[in-house]
DNA sequence: TTTGTAGATTGATGAGCGTCGATCTGCCAG
DNA sequence: CTGGCAGATCGACGCTCATCAATCTACAAA
């Protein structure tokens, strides 16, 4: 299971020691810290398989989906489904509507985006 | 931070009771849980700031980076450090190799292939 | 063989997570 | 006004997580 790639020059202290020349910064550019913050945040609120799949219903069906059409997808009480959904929304990964007595959910589009973006 | 999108045709019960037609069935197709389980398990892996940008600077150098210029790179000791490389060698988004004292990571080649063309 | 170094492991700690039953809040129908 | 329903919140339960200091394990240099 060994990929094959070429191996940075680098530098630890025995080689240093040595007088080789002394290594490349690898700077992280702190901009980069904001986004990935951001992005964390949201690969987190995917990190759990119902809210993954809840996050695929809600985008296969491309409107929004009333919450009791999605209780009965899941072996999960009302209340996780809820607390679930409150996740989501917390990552701004969805929102949603209330109409009368029921809960509309739906994705914001572009939510993803940027950690799609990164990921290709 | 409302999104214009069409409602779903719903039947909560109150409706049902009218006699209106039943909820079209919302299936979720098993094979899709397999998938979720494992794009969440990346997804997760991926869900602390730090993993992430250990994969995004493994990532932008395309070879294999020594332990000993990572660590300086955040501000965490190093054992946390270990423990996040550990998590995403589990998650198996990367794989490491020792070379004397010094182990490399790399980024294993289309492990965040599932997750990322989900995503887009 | 002894010393030092890179990196992994261990054990502990405090915070957060997923889950549930029970309860609460609005809203609609009689 | 009352009864019932959808959905959110609460409180509690185990479990996991990120983090650190301390320790351990290989390995290399002297």
């Amino acid at each position: 299971m060994s990929v094959d790639l070429p191996v940075l020059e680098l530098t630890p202290k025995t080689k240093r020691a040595a007088g080789e020349p002394c290594c490349e910064p690898v700077v992280y550019p702190d901009v980069q810290r904001d986004h990935a913050i951001r992005m964390a945040e949201v690969a987190k609120a995917l990190g759990d398989p119902i809210r993954l799949q809840l996050v695929d219903v809600l985008r296969k069906h491309a409107g929004k989906v009333c919450v009791c059409e999605l209780v009965p997808l899941f072996d999960i009480s009302q209340p996780t489904l809820s607390h679930h959904l409150k996740k989501l929304r917390a990552a701004g990964i969805v929102d949603s509507e209330r109409q009368g007595l029921w809960a509309y959910y739906y994705v914001i589009p572009d939510a993803l985006k940027e950690l799609s973006a990164w990921l290709s």
